[in-house]
RNA sequence: GGCCUUAUGGUCAAGCGGUUAAGACGACGCCCUCUCACGGCGUAAACCCGGGUUCGAGUCCCGGUAAGGUCACCA
């Protein structure tokens, strides 16, 4: 067989350049030494998942920390997966939680296009080539004949697949081949495989390690029967020609690196350095998987932003899975901008950890807690605008108002912040008493409606807006007192029985009655805010409850 | 099934031949306190199992076991 001739026929030298054209087009880039060129390569299925954030953070931070270039390039190459607006998300998606790109689709760029569809003129120059050196050819096997193959083969407990005896049309003869050309077959170009899967190699991932990598003796597909090529050709050469010499990916993709391998070894590049990071996983059942874009809901990035998380909580809570000494760091920094921690690959984990919600929370609480008021106010009524209730909407309205709402819920002014609000849609709702429209008491008292009564009663009468916050409180120990309560907890517990209850079992009734709720800040702040008439209000309706 | 990876408290994890085996989240208790939240203090809680190597093994080696990933003209 004459593989020139082959490769002149299969891709005929009109549709492409020379291979120094390229190499040419796209050259080694002017970058400071150590300088990491990293990537995302997502399909645009529209669906942004929380592993495309996790992988995304860890190469920005590489790229930019060593001075390199982080750049997005759109693998689009499976037809059926493509939705339309998705590159749109995958921006917009990543710019919520603070990842930017270099250069990339729907960006400038000295290296595109970042569409794979549309470099298909450069995979089929680097296919020829490999076709005219017999390291590829077409494959004109039918689905059925494939699928019979596999079905031989795992009856047999053979290793599936396509190579050695099972790859048919690998020694097919210059004939045959122009027969089944003439003939119009659809037909793939297939990588004419030099590996011997007896034989393996030490290979150093960035993250992994030390590991094993079996070498590669399948045929893969590199072209499509239409002529697009597999994610694994594609991948080859775009990662040379757009000069990425970090591959940061997901640790599915290990099982392909003997591909990968033999792919650049045979296509002359040079190989990129990779890192296969853990995925997040889930508790099921008993068991623990990947995070399921159709099972779990927080498997979306989009999860997140409808909940309220604040983008530095969801941010920070990925820096701690992906860095063992973050949360360290965090501790010992607490004000520092995440950027200025120092980011490396051999800190990533190397088994995949359990997404924690309970983490995410807390870590929640801790971002939202360093905010300024009016920082949480944008925040909330960022959120309140998308996805809050009308009600809650206007509430943001009367700025002011909400201000001074915002500054007592969260320890403003005192000694120490209050971490109460978790995220935008749990701290909106938690917010609804302060606002007549939204407060829906359900009074739980625990006492008996006389005792309620004439402690409400009691402390309507010698109520005063006026009074700071010590003579409040002096005169509720008052109230106690004239109830039979203990006003003195000392006293209470050296002798609990002897009363019905202590003061802030009346403070507690008098916080129902105003909130609706036992738990809130300061009550005398809350009483401030309301002001006199709705304070009175708020109680009087609580005793025409009872 | 083949290949690859992983294995320390419930979770995330330090550890890299000698430690009372860190820390964080969560749980629980105490203190502070008008409740809650914050904060402080404290308690319970772990080296998958066997064999080696070694004076000494969570750490190194070999076997199991378990879990995860992957075996497409999907990425």
């Amino acid at each position: 067989m004459d593989w020139n001739k082959l490769a002149d026929i299969l891709v005929p030298d009109e549709n492409v350049k020379p291979l120094d054209y390229y190499e040419a087009l796209y050259p080694e880039r002017d970058l400071p030494k150590g300088a990491r060129v990293t990537r995302l390569a997502p399909s645009p299925t529209g669906f942004m998942h929380l592993g495309n954030l996790y992988v995304a953070i860890a190469n920005e931070r590489i790229a930019h920390q060593s001075g390199g270039v982080f750049y997005l390039r759109i693998e689009d190459t499976d037809d059926k997966r493509k939705v339309e607006g998705a590159v749109e998300v995958i921006h917009s998606s990543l710019k919520y939680f603070g990842i930017a790109f270099d250069e990339g689709a729907e960006l400038s760029g000295n290296y595109g296009p970042y569409y794979q569809r549309q470099r298909a003129e450069i995979y089929h120059a680097y296919a020829k080539d490999l076709i005219r050196r017999g390291l590829a050819y077409p494959c004109f096997c039918t689905e059925e004949e494939l699928e019979k193959t596999r079905e031989y083969q795992t009856e047999n407990k053979l290793l599936p697949g396509y190579y050695g005896e099972f790859a048919h049309c690998r020694n097919l003869s210059e004939e045959e081949i122009l027969a089944n050309l003439a003939a119009k077959k659809p037909y793939v170009i297939r990588l004419r495989s030099q590996g011997n899967v007896e034989v393996k190699h030490p290979f150093r991932d960035a993250v992994k390690g030390e590991i094993t990598v079996t070498e590669n003796n399948q045929d893969v597909v590199i072209l499509k029967s239409d002529g697009i090529p597999t994610y694994h050709f594609a991948h080859a050469v775009d990662d040379h020609l757009m000069r990425t010499n970090l591959v940061i990916r997901g640790e599915e993709w290990l099982a392909s690196l003997p591909i990968h391998i033999e792919l650049f070894k045979a296509l002359g590049f040079r190989l990129p350095e990779y890192g296969h990071n853990c995925s997040i996983q889930k508790m099921d059942g008993d068991t623990r998987r990947k995070l399921s874009k159709r099972k779990d809901p927080e498997a979306s990035l989009t999860f997140y932003r409808e909940e309220g998380y604040h983008p530095l909580a969801v941010r920070t809570y990925m820096m701690t899975l992906l860095n063992s000494n973050f949360e360290e760091w965090r501790l010992k920094f607490p004000d520092k901008p995440l950027d200025e921690f120092k980011f490396s690959i051999g800190k990533m984990g190397k088994s995949g950890a359990l997404f924690d919600i309970l983490k995410l929370n807390d870590v929640s609480k801790t971002v939202l807690s360093g905010l300024s008021e009016t920082e949480m106010f944008d925040f909330l009524k960022d959120w309140a605008e998308h996805y809050g209730s009308d009600a809650e909407k206007k509430h943001f309205s009367d700025r002011e108002y909400m201000l001074k709402v915002l500054s007592l819920c969260m320890g403003i002014g005192g000694k120490k912040r209050r971490k109460d609000f978790v995220s935008a849609k749990q701290a909106v709702s938690m917010l609804s008493y302060f606002f007549d429209d939204t407060f829906a008491p359900e009074y739980a008292f625990r006492y008996s409606p006389e005792v309620v009564r004439s402690v409400l009663e009691g402390f309507e009468a010698s109520y005063d807006s006026a009074d700071d916050s010590s003579a409040w409180f002096s005169k509720v120990k008052a109230v106690a007192e004239e109830n039979g309560f203990a006003s003195d907890m000392k006293a209470y517990k050296a002798n609990p029985d002897a009363y019905p209850g202590n003061v802030s079992d009346v403070a507690e009734m008098l916080r129902v009655a105003v909130t609706g709720l036992s738990n809130t800040p300061d009550l005398w702040t809350i009483m401030q805010i309301l002001g006199k008439e709705r304070t009175l209000s708020r109680i009087d309706g609580a005793i025409a409850s009872l």
